[in-house]
RNA sequence: GGAGGAGUGGCCGAGUGGUUGAAGGCGCUGCUCUCGAAAAGCAGUGUAGAGGCAACUUUACCGCGAGUUCGAAUCUCGCCUCCUCCGCCA
């Protein structure tokens, strides 16, 4: 959510991000709604106050048949200009709420995800003297990867992976956790990308993996119906992401400065509908109803926030390094980026089996927009509070297997586990 | 799942339907005292919104939401959370 107050002083200026991100909002009728809401608080209080001060004058005393008359009829002026406000109040809640954050000026201005920008690309593809091979087609026939089952238990995109990709998967973790948790290669994370943020290590999190539906609404991040499942007779939503359940961790709390920045990478279950992505990626482990992943979370005081994004793209792009998998990076247009971030980046990891680069991380920035509704704020060394900004990022999911399976494989049909891997498996160096 | 109990400011804690935005204590800030510190004394110390250049005025908030009343932290109802005991269980 934007600051009102933000809105009335920058119609402009928000009418027109808003149009670069491809929304559709009317700043007219949200300062109109805005004025009328104003006006009806006005009056309101106005009742109120006479309310209290008749009140105030009966104390003690015994009220006269008169004064208990006026009270009531005040008291019912009250009640309906309140029944007034309140379908107005809804209406500049849901107008407001529509209102996506503002992007950069560095956030490059586009129609659609092909706008996205490659801001940089990073290692060499691996050249292979066979055609090579898709990650579905090396994990079935390894026995990793197995379909059919799946489906027959919970319906399509729903998989059971097994074997030595369980333990692959496992490694990725426990690589990642270590890393993220070491401050000494958070310093030179830092170091080498010229940031101004503390190197304090990310705690690591085992979140719940469902929320309440008004804590999702809070959050304000997720098309609930089209993304998540709801527990039947519970009013639980299953989370989409860590991110959903780590970002509401401190709502409607005030944290005195000191604590900053809290960073945590938390762990859980992804469950994510895919509504209108039928027949898309039906191969492997590409696009999921339910998958696993890390992420990365962290809440910053606003004048650091910025180069906390940096950063957690500095440690994504350093993960895959660390792992030799070609990337790119890309910084996502104003269409691309989503409603409440300021700016957003996305890692690519390349697939030689599919011949392209495809999505594996994604950085959001978000400045106050989801503190705002949160209402997570920070009491500042001078006593003075406000927002906190939050920042999330992928550490791993699911999709980076498929391309260390793609990248890594050999000829006949059998995967080179990465250097850094090979000690969270045993030592085995092929899978 | 069953039976009880409890939710008040940064923290602890008092609170009879009106004199309570809320006693008292702790903490914090400022001042006095002191060479300095401690101690002591005095004063101040919530958030959000509306109006105003400002001083200031005003509204709301005692877990959340409704209700009763001229008037609710206080009474009624629903919900949430926590605690204790019992049951079940990885």
């Amino acid at each position: 959510m934007l600051d009102i107050q933000f809105i009335r002083d920058n119609a402009d200026l928000v009418k027109a991000k808003s149009k670069q991100k491809g929304y559709d909002v009317s700043v007219s009728d949200l300062l109109k709604t805005d004025a009328e809401r104003r006006e009806l608080t006005k009056k309101i209080e106005t009742l109120r106050a006479e309310r209290n001060q008749l009140a105030d004058a009966l104390k003690g005393g015994n009220p006269s048949a008169e004064q208990i008359e006026r009270g009531r009829e005040v008291k019912q002026q009250v009640t309906e200009a309140e029944a007034l406000l309140e379908p107005v109040n809804d209406t500049f809640l849901t107008l407001l709420k529509k209102v996506p954050n503002m992007p950069l000026d560095d956030v490059p201005i586009g129609a659609s995800e092909d706008d996205n920008v490659v801001s940089k690309q990073w290692g060499d593809k691996p050249q292979f003297d066979y055609e090579p091979k898709n990650h579905a087609e090396i994990a079935e026939a390894k026995g990793w990867l197995d379909k059919e089952r799946g489906a027959k238990i919970a319906g399509s995109r729903f998989v059971y992976l097994k074997g030595d990709l369980v333990l692959l998967e496992f490694a990725l973790w426990q690589f990642a956790l270590g890393h993220l948790t070491d401050e000494a290669v958070l310093k030179q994370i830092i170091q080498d990308n010229n940031l101004d943020v503390s190197s304090k290590p990310f705690i690591p999190v085992l979140p719940p993996a469902v929320a309440k539906k008004s804590v999702f609404e809070a959050t304000g991040r997720l098309n609930k119906e089209e993304q998540t499942y709801k527990l039947e007779d519970e009013d639980l939503w299953l989370n989409a992401s860590a991110e959903h359940t780590m970002a509401p961790m401190y709502m409607g709390e005030t944290l005195p400065e000191a604590e900053f920045p809290l960073r945590y990478v938390g762990y859980t279950t992804a469950f994510r509908r895919e509504a209108g992505t039928y027949g898309k990626d039906m191969e492997g482990i590409i696009r999921l109803h339910q998958f696993n992943k890390l992420e990365m979370e962290s809440f910053n005081l606003p004048e650091h926030s910025l180069h906390e994004h940096f950063f957690m793209v500095a440690i994504q792009e350093y993960l895959m390094q660390q792992l030799g998998l070609p990337y790119q990076v890309l910084t996502k247009c104003t269409a691309d980026i989503g409603g409440p971030n300021a700016r957003g980046v996305d890692i690519e990891a390349w697939l030689p089996g599919q011949g392209k680069y495809r999505e594996t991380h994604t950085a959001d920035y978000i400045t106050d927009y989801q503190a705002r509704r949160m209402q997570t704020k920070v009491r500042r060394g001078d006593g003075s509070i406000q927002l906190v900004h939050t920042n999330d990022a992928t550490a791993f999911s699911e999709r980076p297997l498929a391309a260390i399976i793609e990248n890594y494989q050999n000829a006949d049909g059998s995967v080179r586990v990465p250097d850094v891997l090979q000690s969270y498996m045993g030592g085995k160096t092929t899978i």
